[in-house]
DNA sequence: ATCTTATTTGCGACTCAATTGCATCTGCAA
DNA sequence: TTGCAGATGCAATTGAGTCGCAAATAAGAT
C-alpha cells in the first residue's frame, strides 16, 4: 500500500506555490504528509512517515515545519512530553482565511494522539484581571477518543 | 532582605505532613518556594532560590516537584519554551479540596510571566465530536499582562 | 538551454532541560 | 538507639531542538 501522503503531493505544491516563495522537494513532501494526517503529528513522525520514499534531513524536517508555521499554513502545538506537534489551520484546510488564533486541541490519554477540534470553542468571553490583554487562546483537553473509547 | 519563602515554610511543612508521607528539608524548601511565587516558575527558578540559603540538588529538585504533582499539590504548566513551569494548586492555596481539573493560564508576551487564572473559566459548555470523552481541560492565554501593559 | 545567485538543504557539532543508575544518607517507627 | 525503606546527591546519559557552514538547487536572467 502505497503511504498516504502522495495522494496530497498536487496540493501540497499549490499552497507552496500561493506562498510566492520556492517550491522544494522537502517543502512538498513535509506539507503533503501534514495535510495526510488527520492529528497533530511531530517531527519525528514526519521524518518517519517520509523515510522510504522521500528520505529527509531530520533538521531540514524541523525547518520547514517552522517554515510553515511562520506562513500560517500549519500550527505547533505544546506537547505534555516536551515534544511539538504540528497540524494544518483550519483555514489551511478550508482553503482560505488567516490562521484560527483560537482553538481547542484534544489529546487522548490511552493513544496519545492530538486532534484539532475546530468548531470549538463556539465563544468563551473570558473576564481576565484588570490591564490583562488576550492576544492568542489555546484550548487542551485531555480525554479518551472516540477509537479507544469502545 | 530575607528571601520570601522563609516565611512559607511553616504552611509548606503542614502541607507535606498531611500527605502522610516523609517531611525532608529539600520537600520543604522547594513547596515553601512555590507557595511564596505568584506566577507560574520552571525547576531553575526553584534551584536559583533556594541557592544561598537551602541549596538543592537539580535532580533532587525536579524529583520534589514532580513529586508536589502526584499529590496533587502543585500542577506544571508545559511552556512555549519547552520548559515545565509549576504553580500550586488552585485547591491547595484555598487549604482544601482536590486538584481543580479545569482551569486557565496566562503567559505574557513581554515578561515571560505565566499566571493561573483560577476564576476561570466561568463554564464553558463544549460539544465534542462523539465518543470522545474529557476528563481534564487547560486553557492557555497568552497576550499582555497587567504590569506590562502599562 | 545555460548561467547566476540567493535560498535552501544536509551534515556534524552543539545546547540544554530532563532522566536514569547507583551509592550514600536520613526520616521515622520499632 | 537502631534498622531500613525511601529520599538525596552526583555523574553520566538521553533526546528534542538549534547552529554554522559548505554543498546543492530553484527560479529568474542571459
Amino acid at each position: 500500500m502505497k503511504p498516504a501522503y502522495l495522494s496530497r503531493i498536487p496540493d501540497a505544491e499549490a499552497a507552496i506555490r500561493a506562498t510566492g516563495e520556492r517550491l522544494t522537494q522537502p517543502r512538498v513532501a513535509v506539507l503533503a504528509t501534514l495535510m495526510a494526517a488527520d492529528h497533530a503529528i511531530s517531527h519525528l513522525d514526519v521524518t518517519d512517515a517520509l523515510a522510504k520514499h522521500h528520505p529527509i534531513d531530520r533538521v531540514t524536517v524541523y525547518r520547514v515545519l517552522e517554515w510553515l508555521v511562520t506562513k500560517g499554513i500549519a500550527h505547533r502545538i505544546a506537547g505534555d512530553d516536551r515534544v511539538w506537534r504540528f497540524m494544518m489551520t483550519a483555514s489551511t484546510k478550508s482553503g482560505k482565511g488567516k490562521p484560527h488564533s483560537q482553538h481547542a486541541h484534544f489529546t487522548c490519554n490511552d493513544c496519545g494522539q492530538t486532534f484539532c477540534l475546530d468548531d470549538l470553542p463556539p465563544k468563551l468571553n473570558l473576564k481576565l484581571p484588570a490591564g490583562f490583554k488576550t492576544m492568542d487562546v489555546d484550548l487542551k483537553l485531555r480525554g479518551q477518543c472516540a477509537h479507544c473509547g469502545r
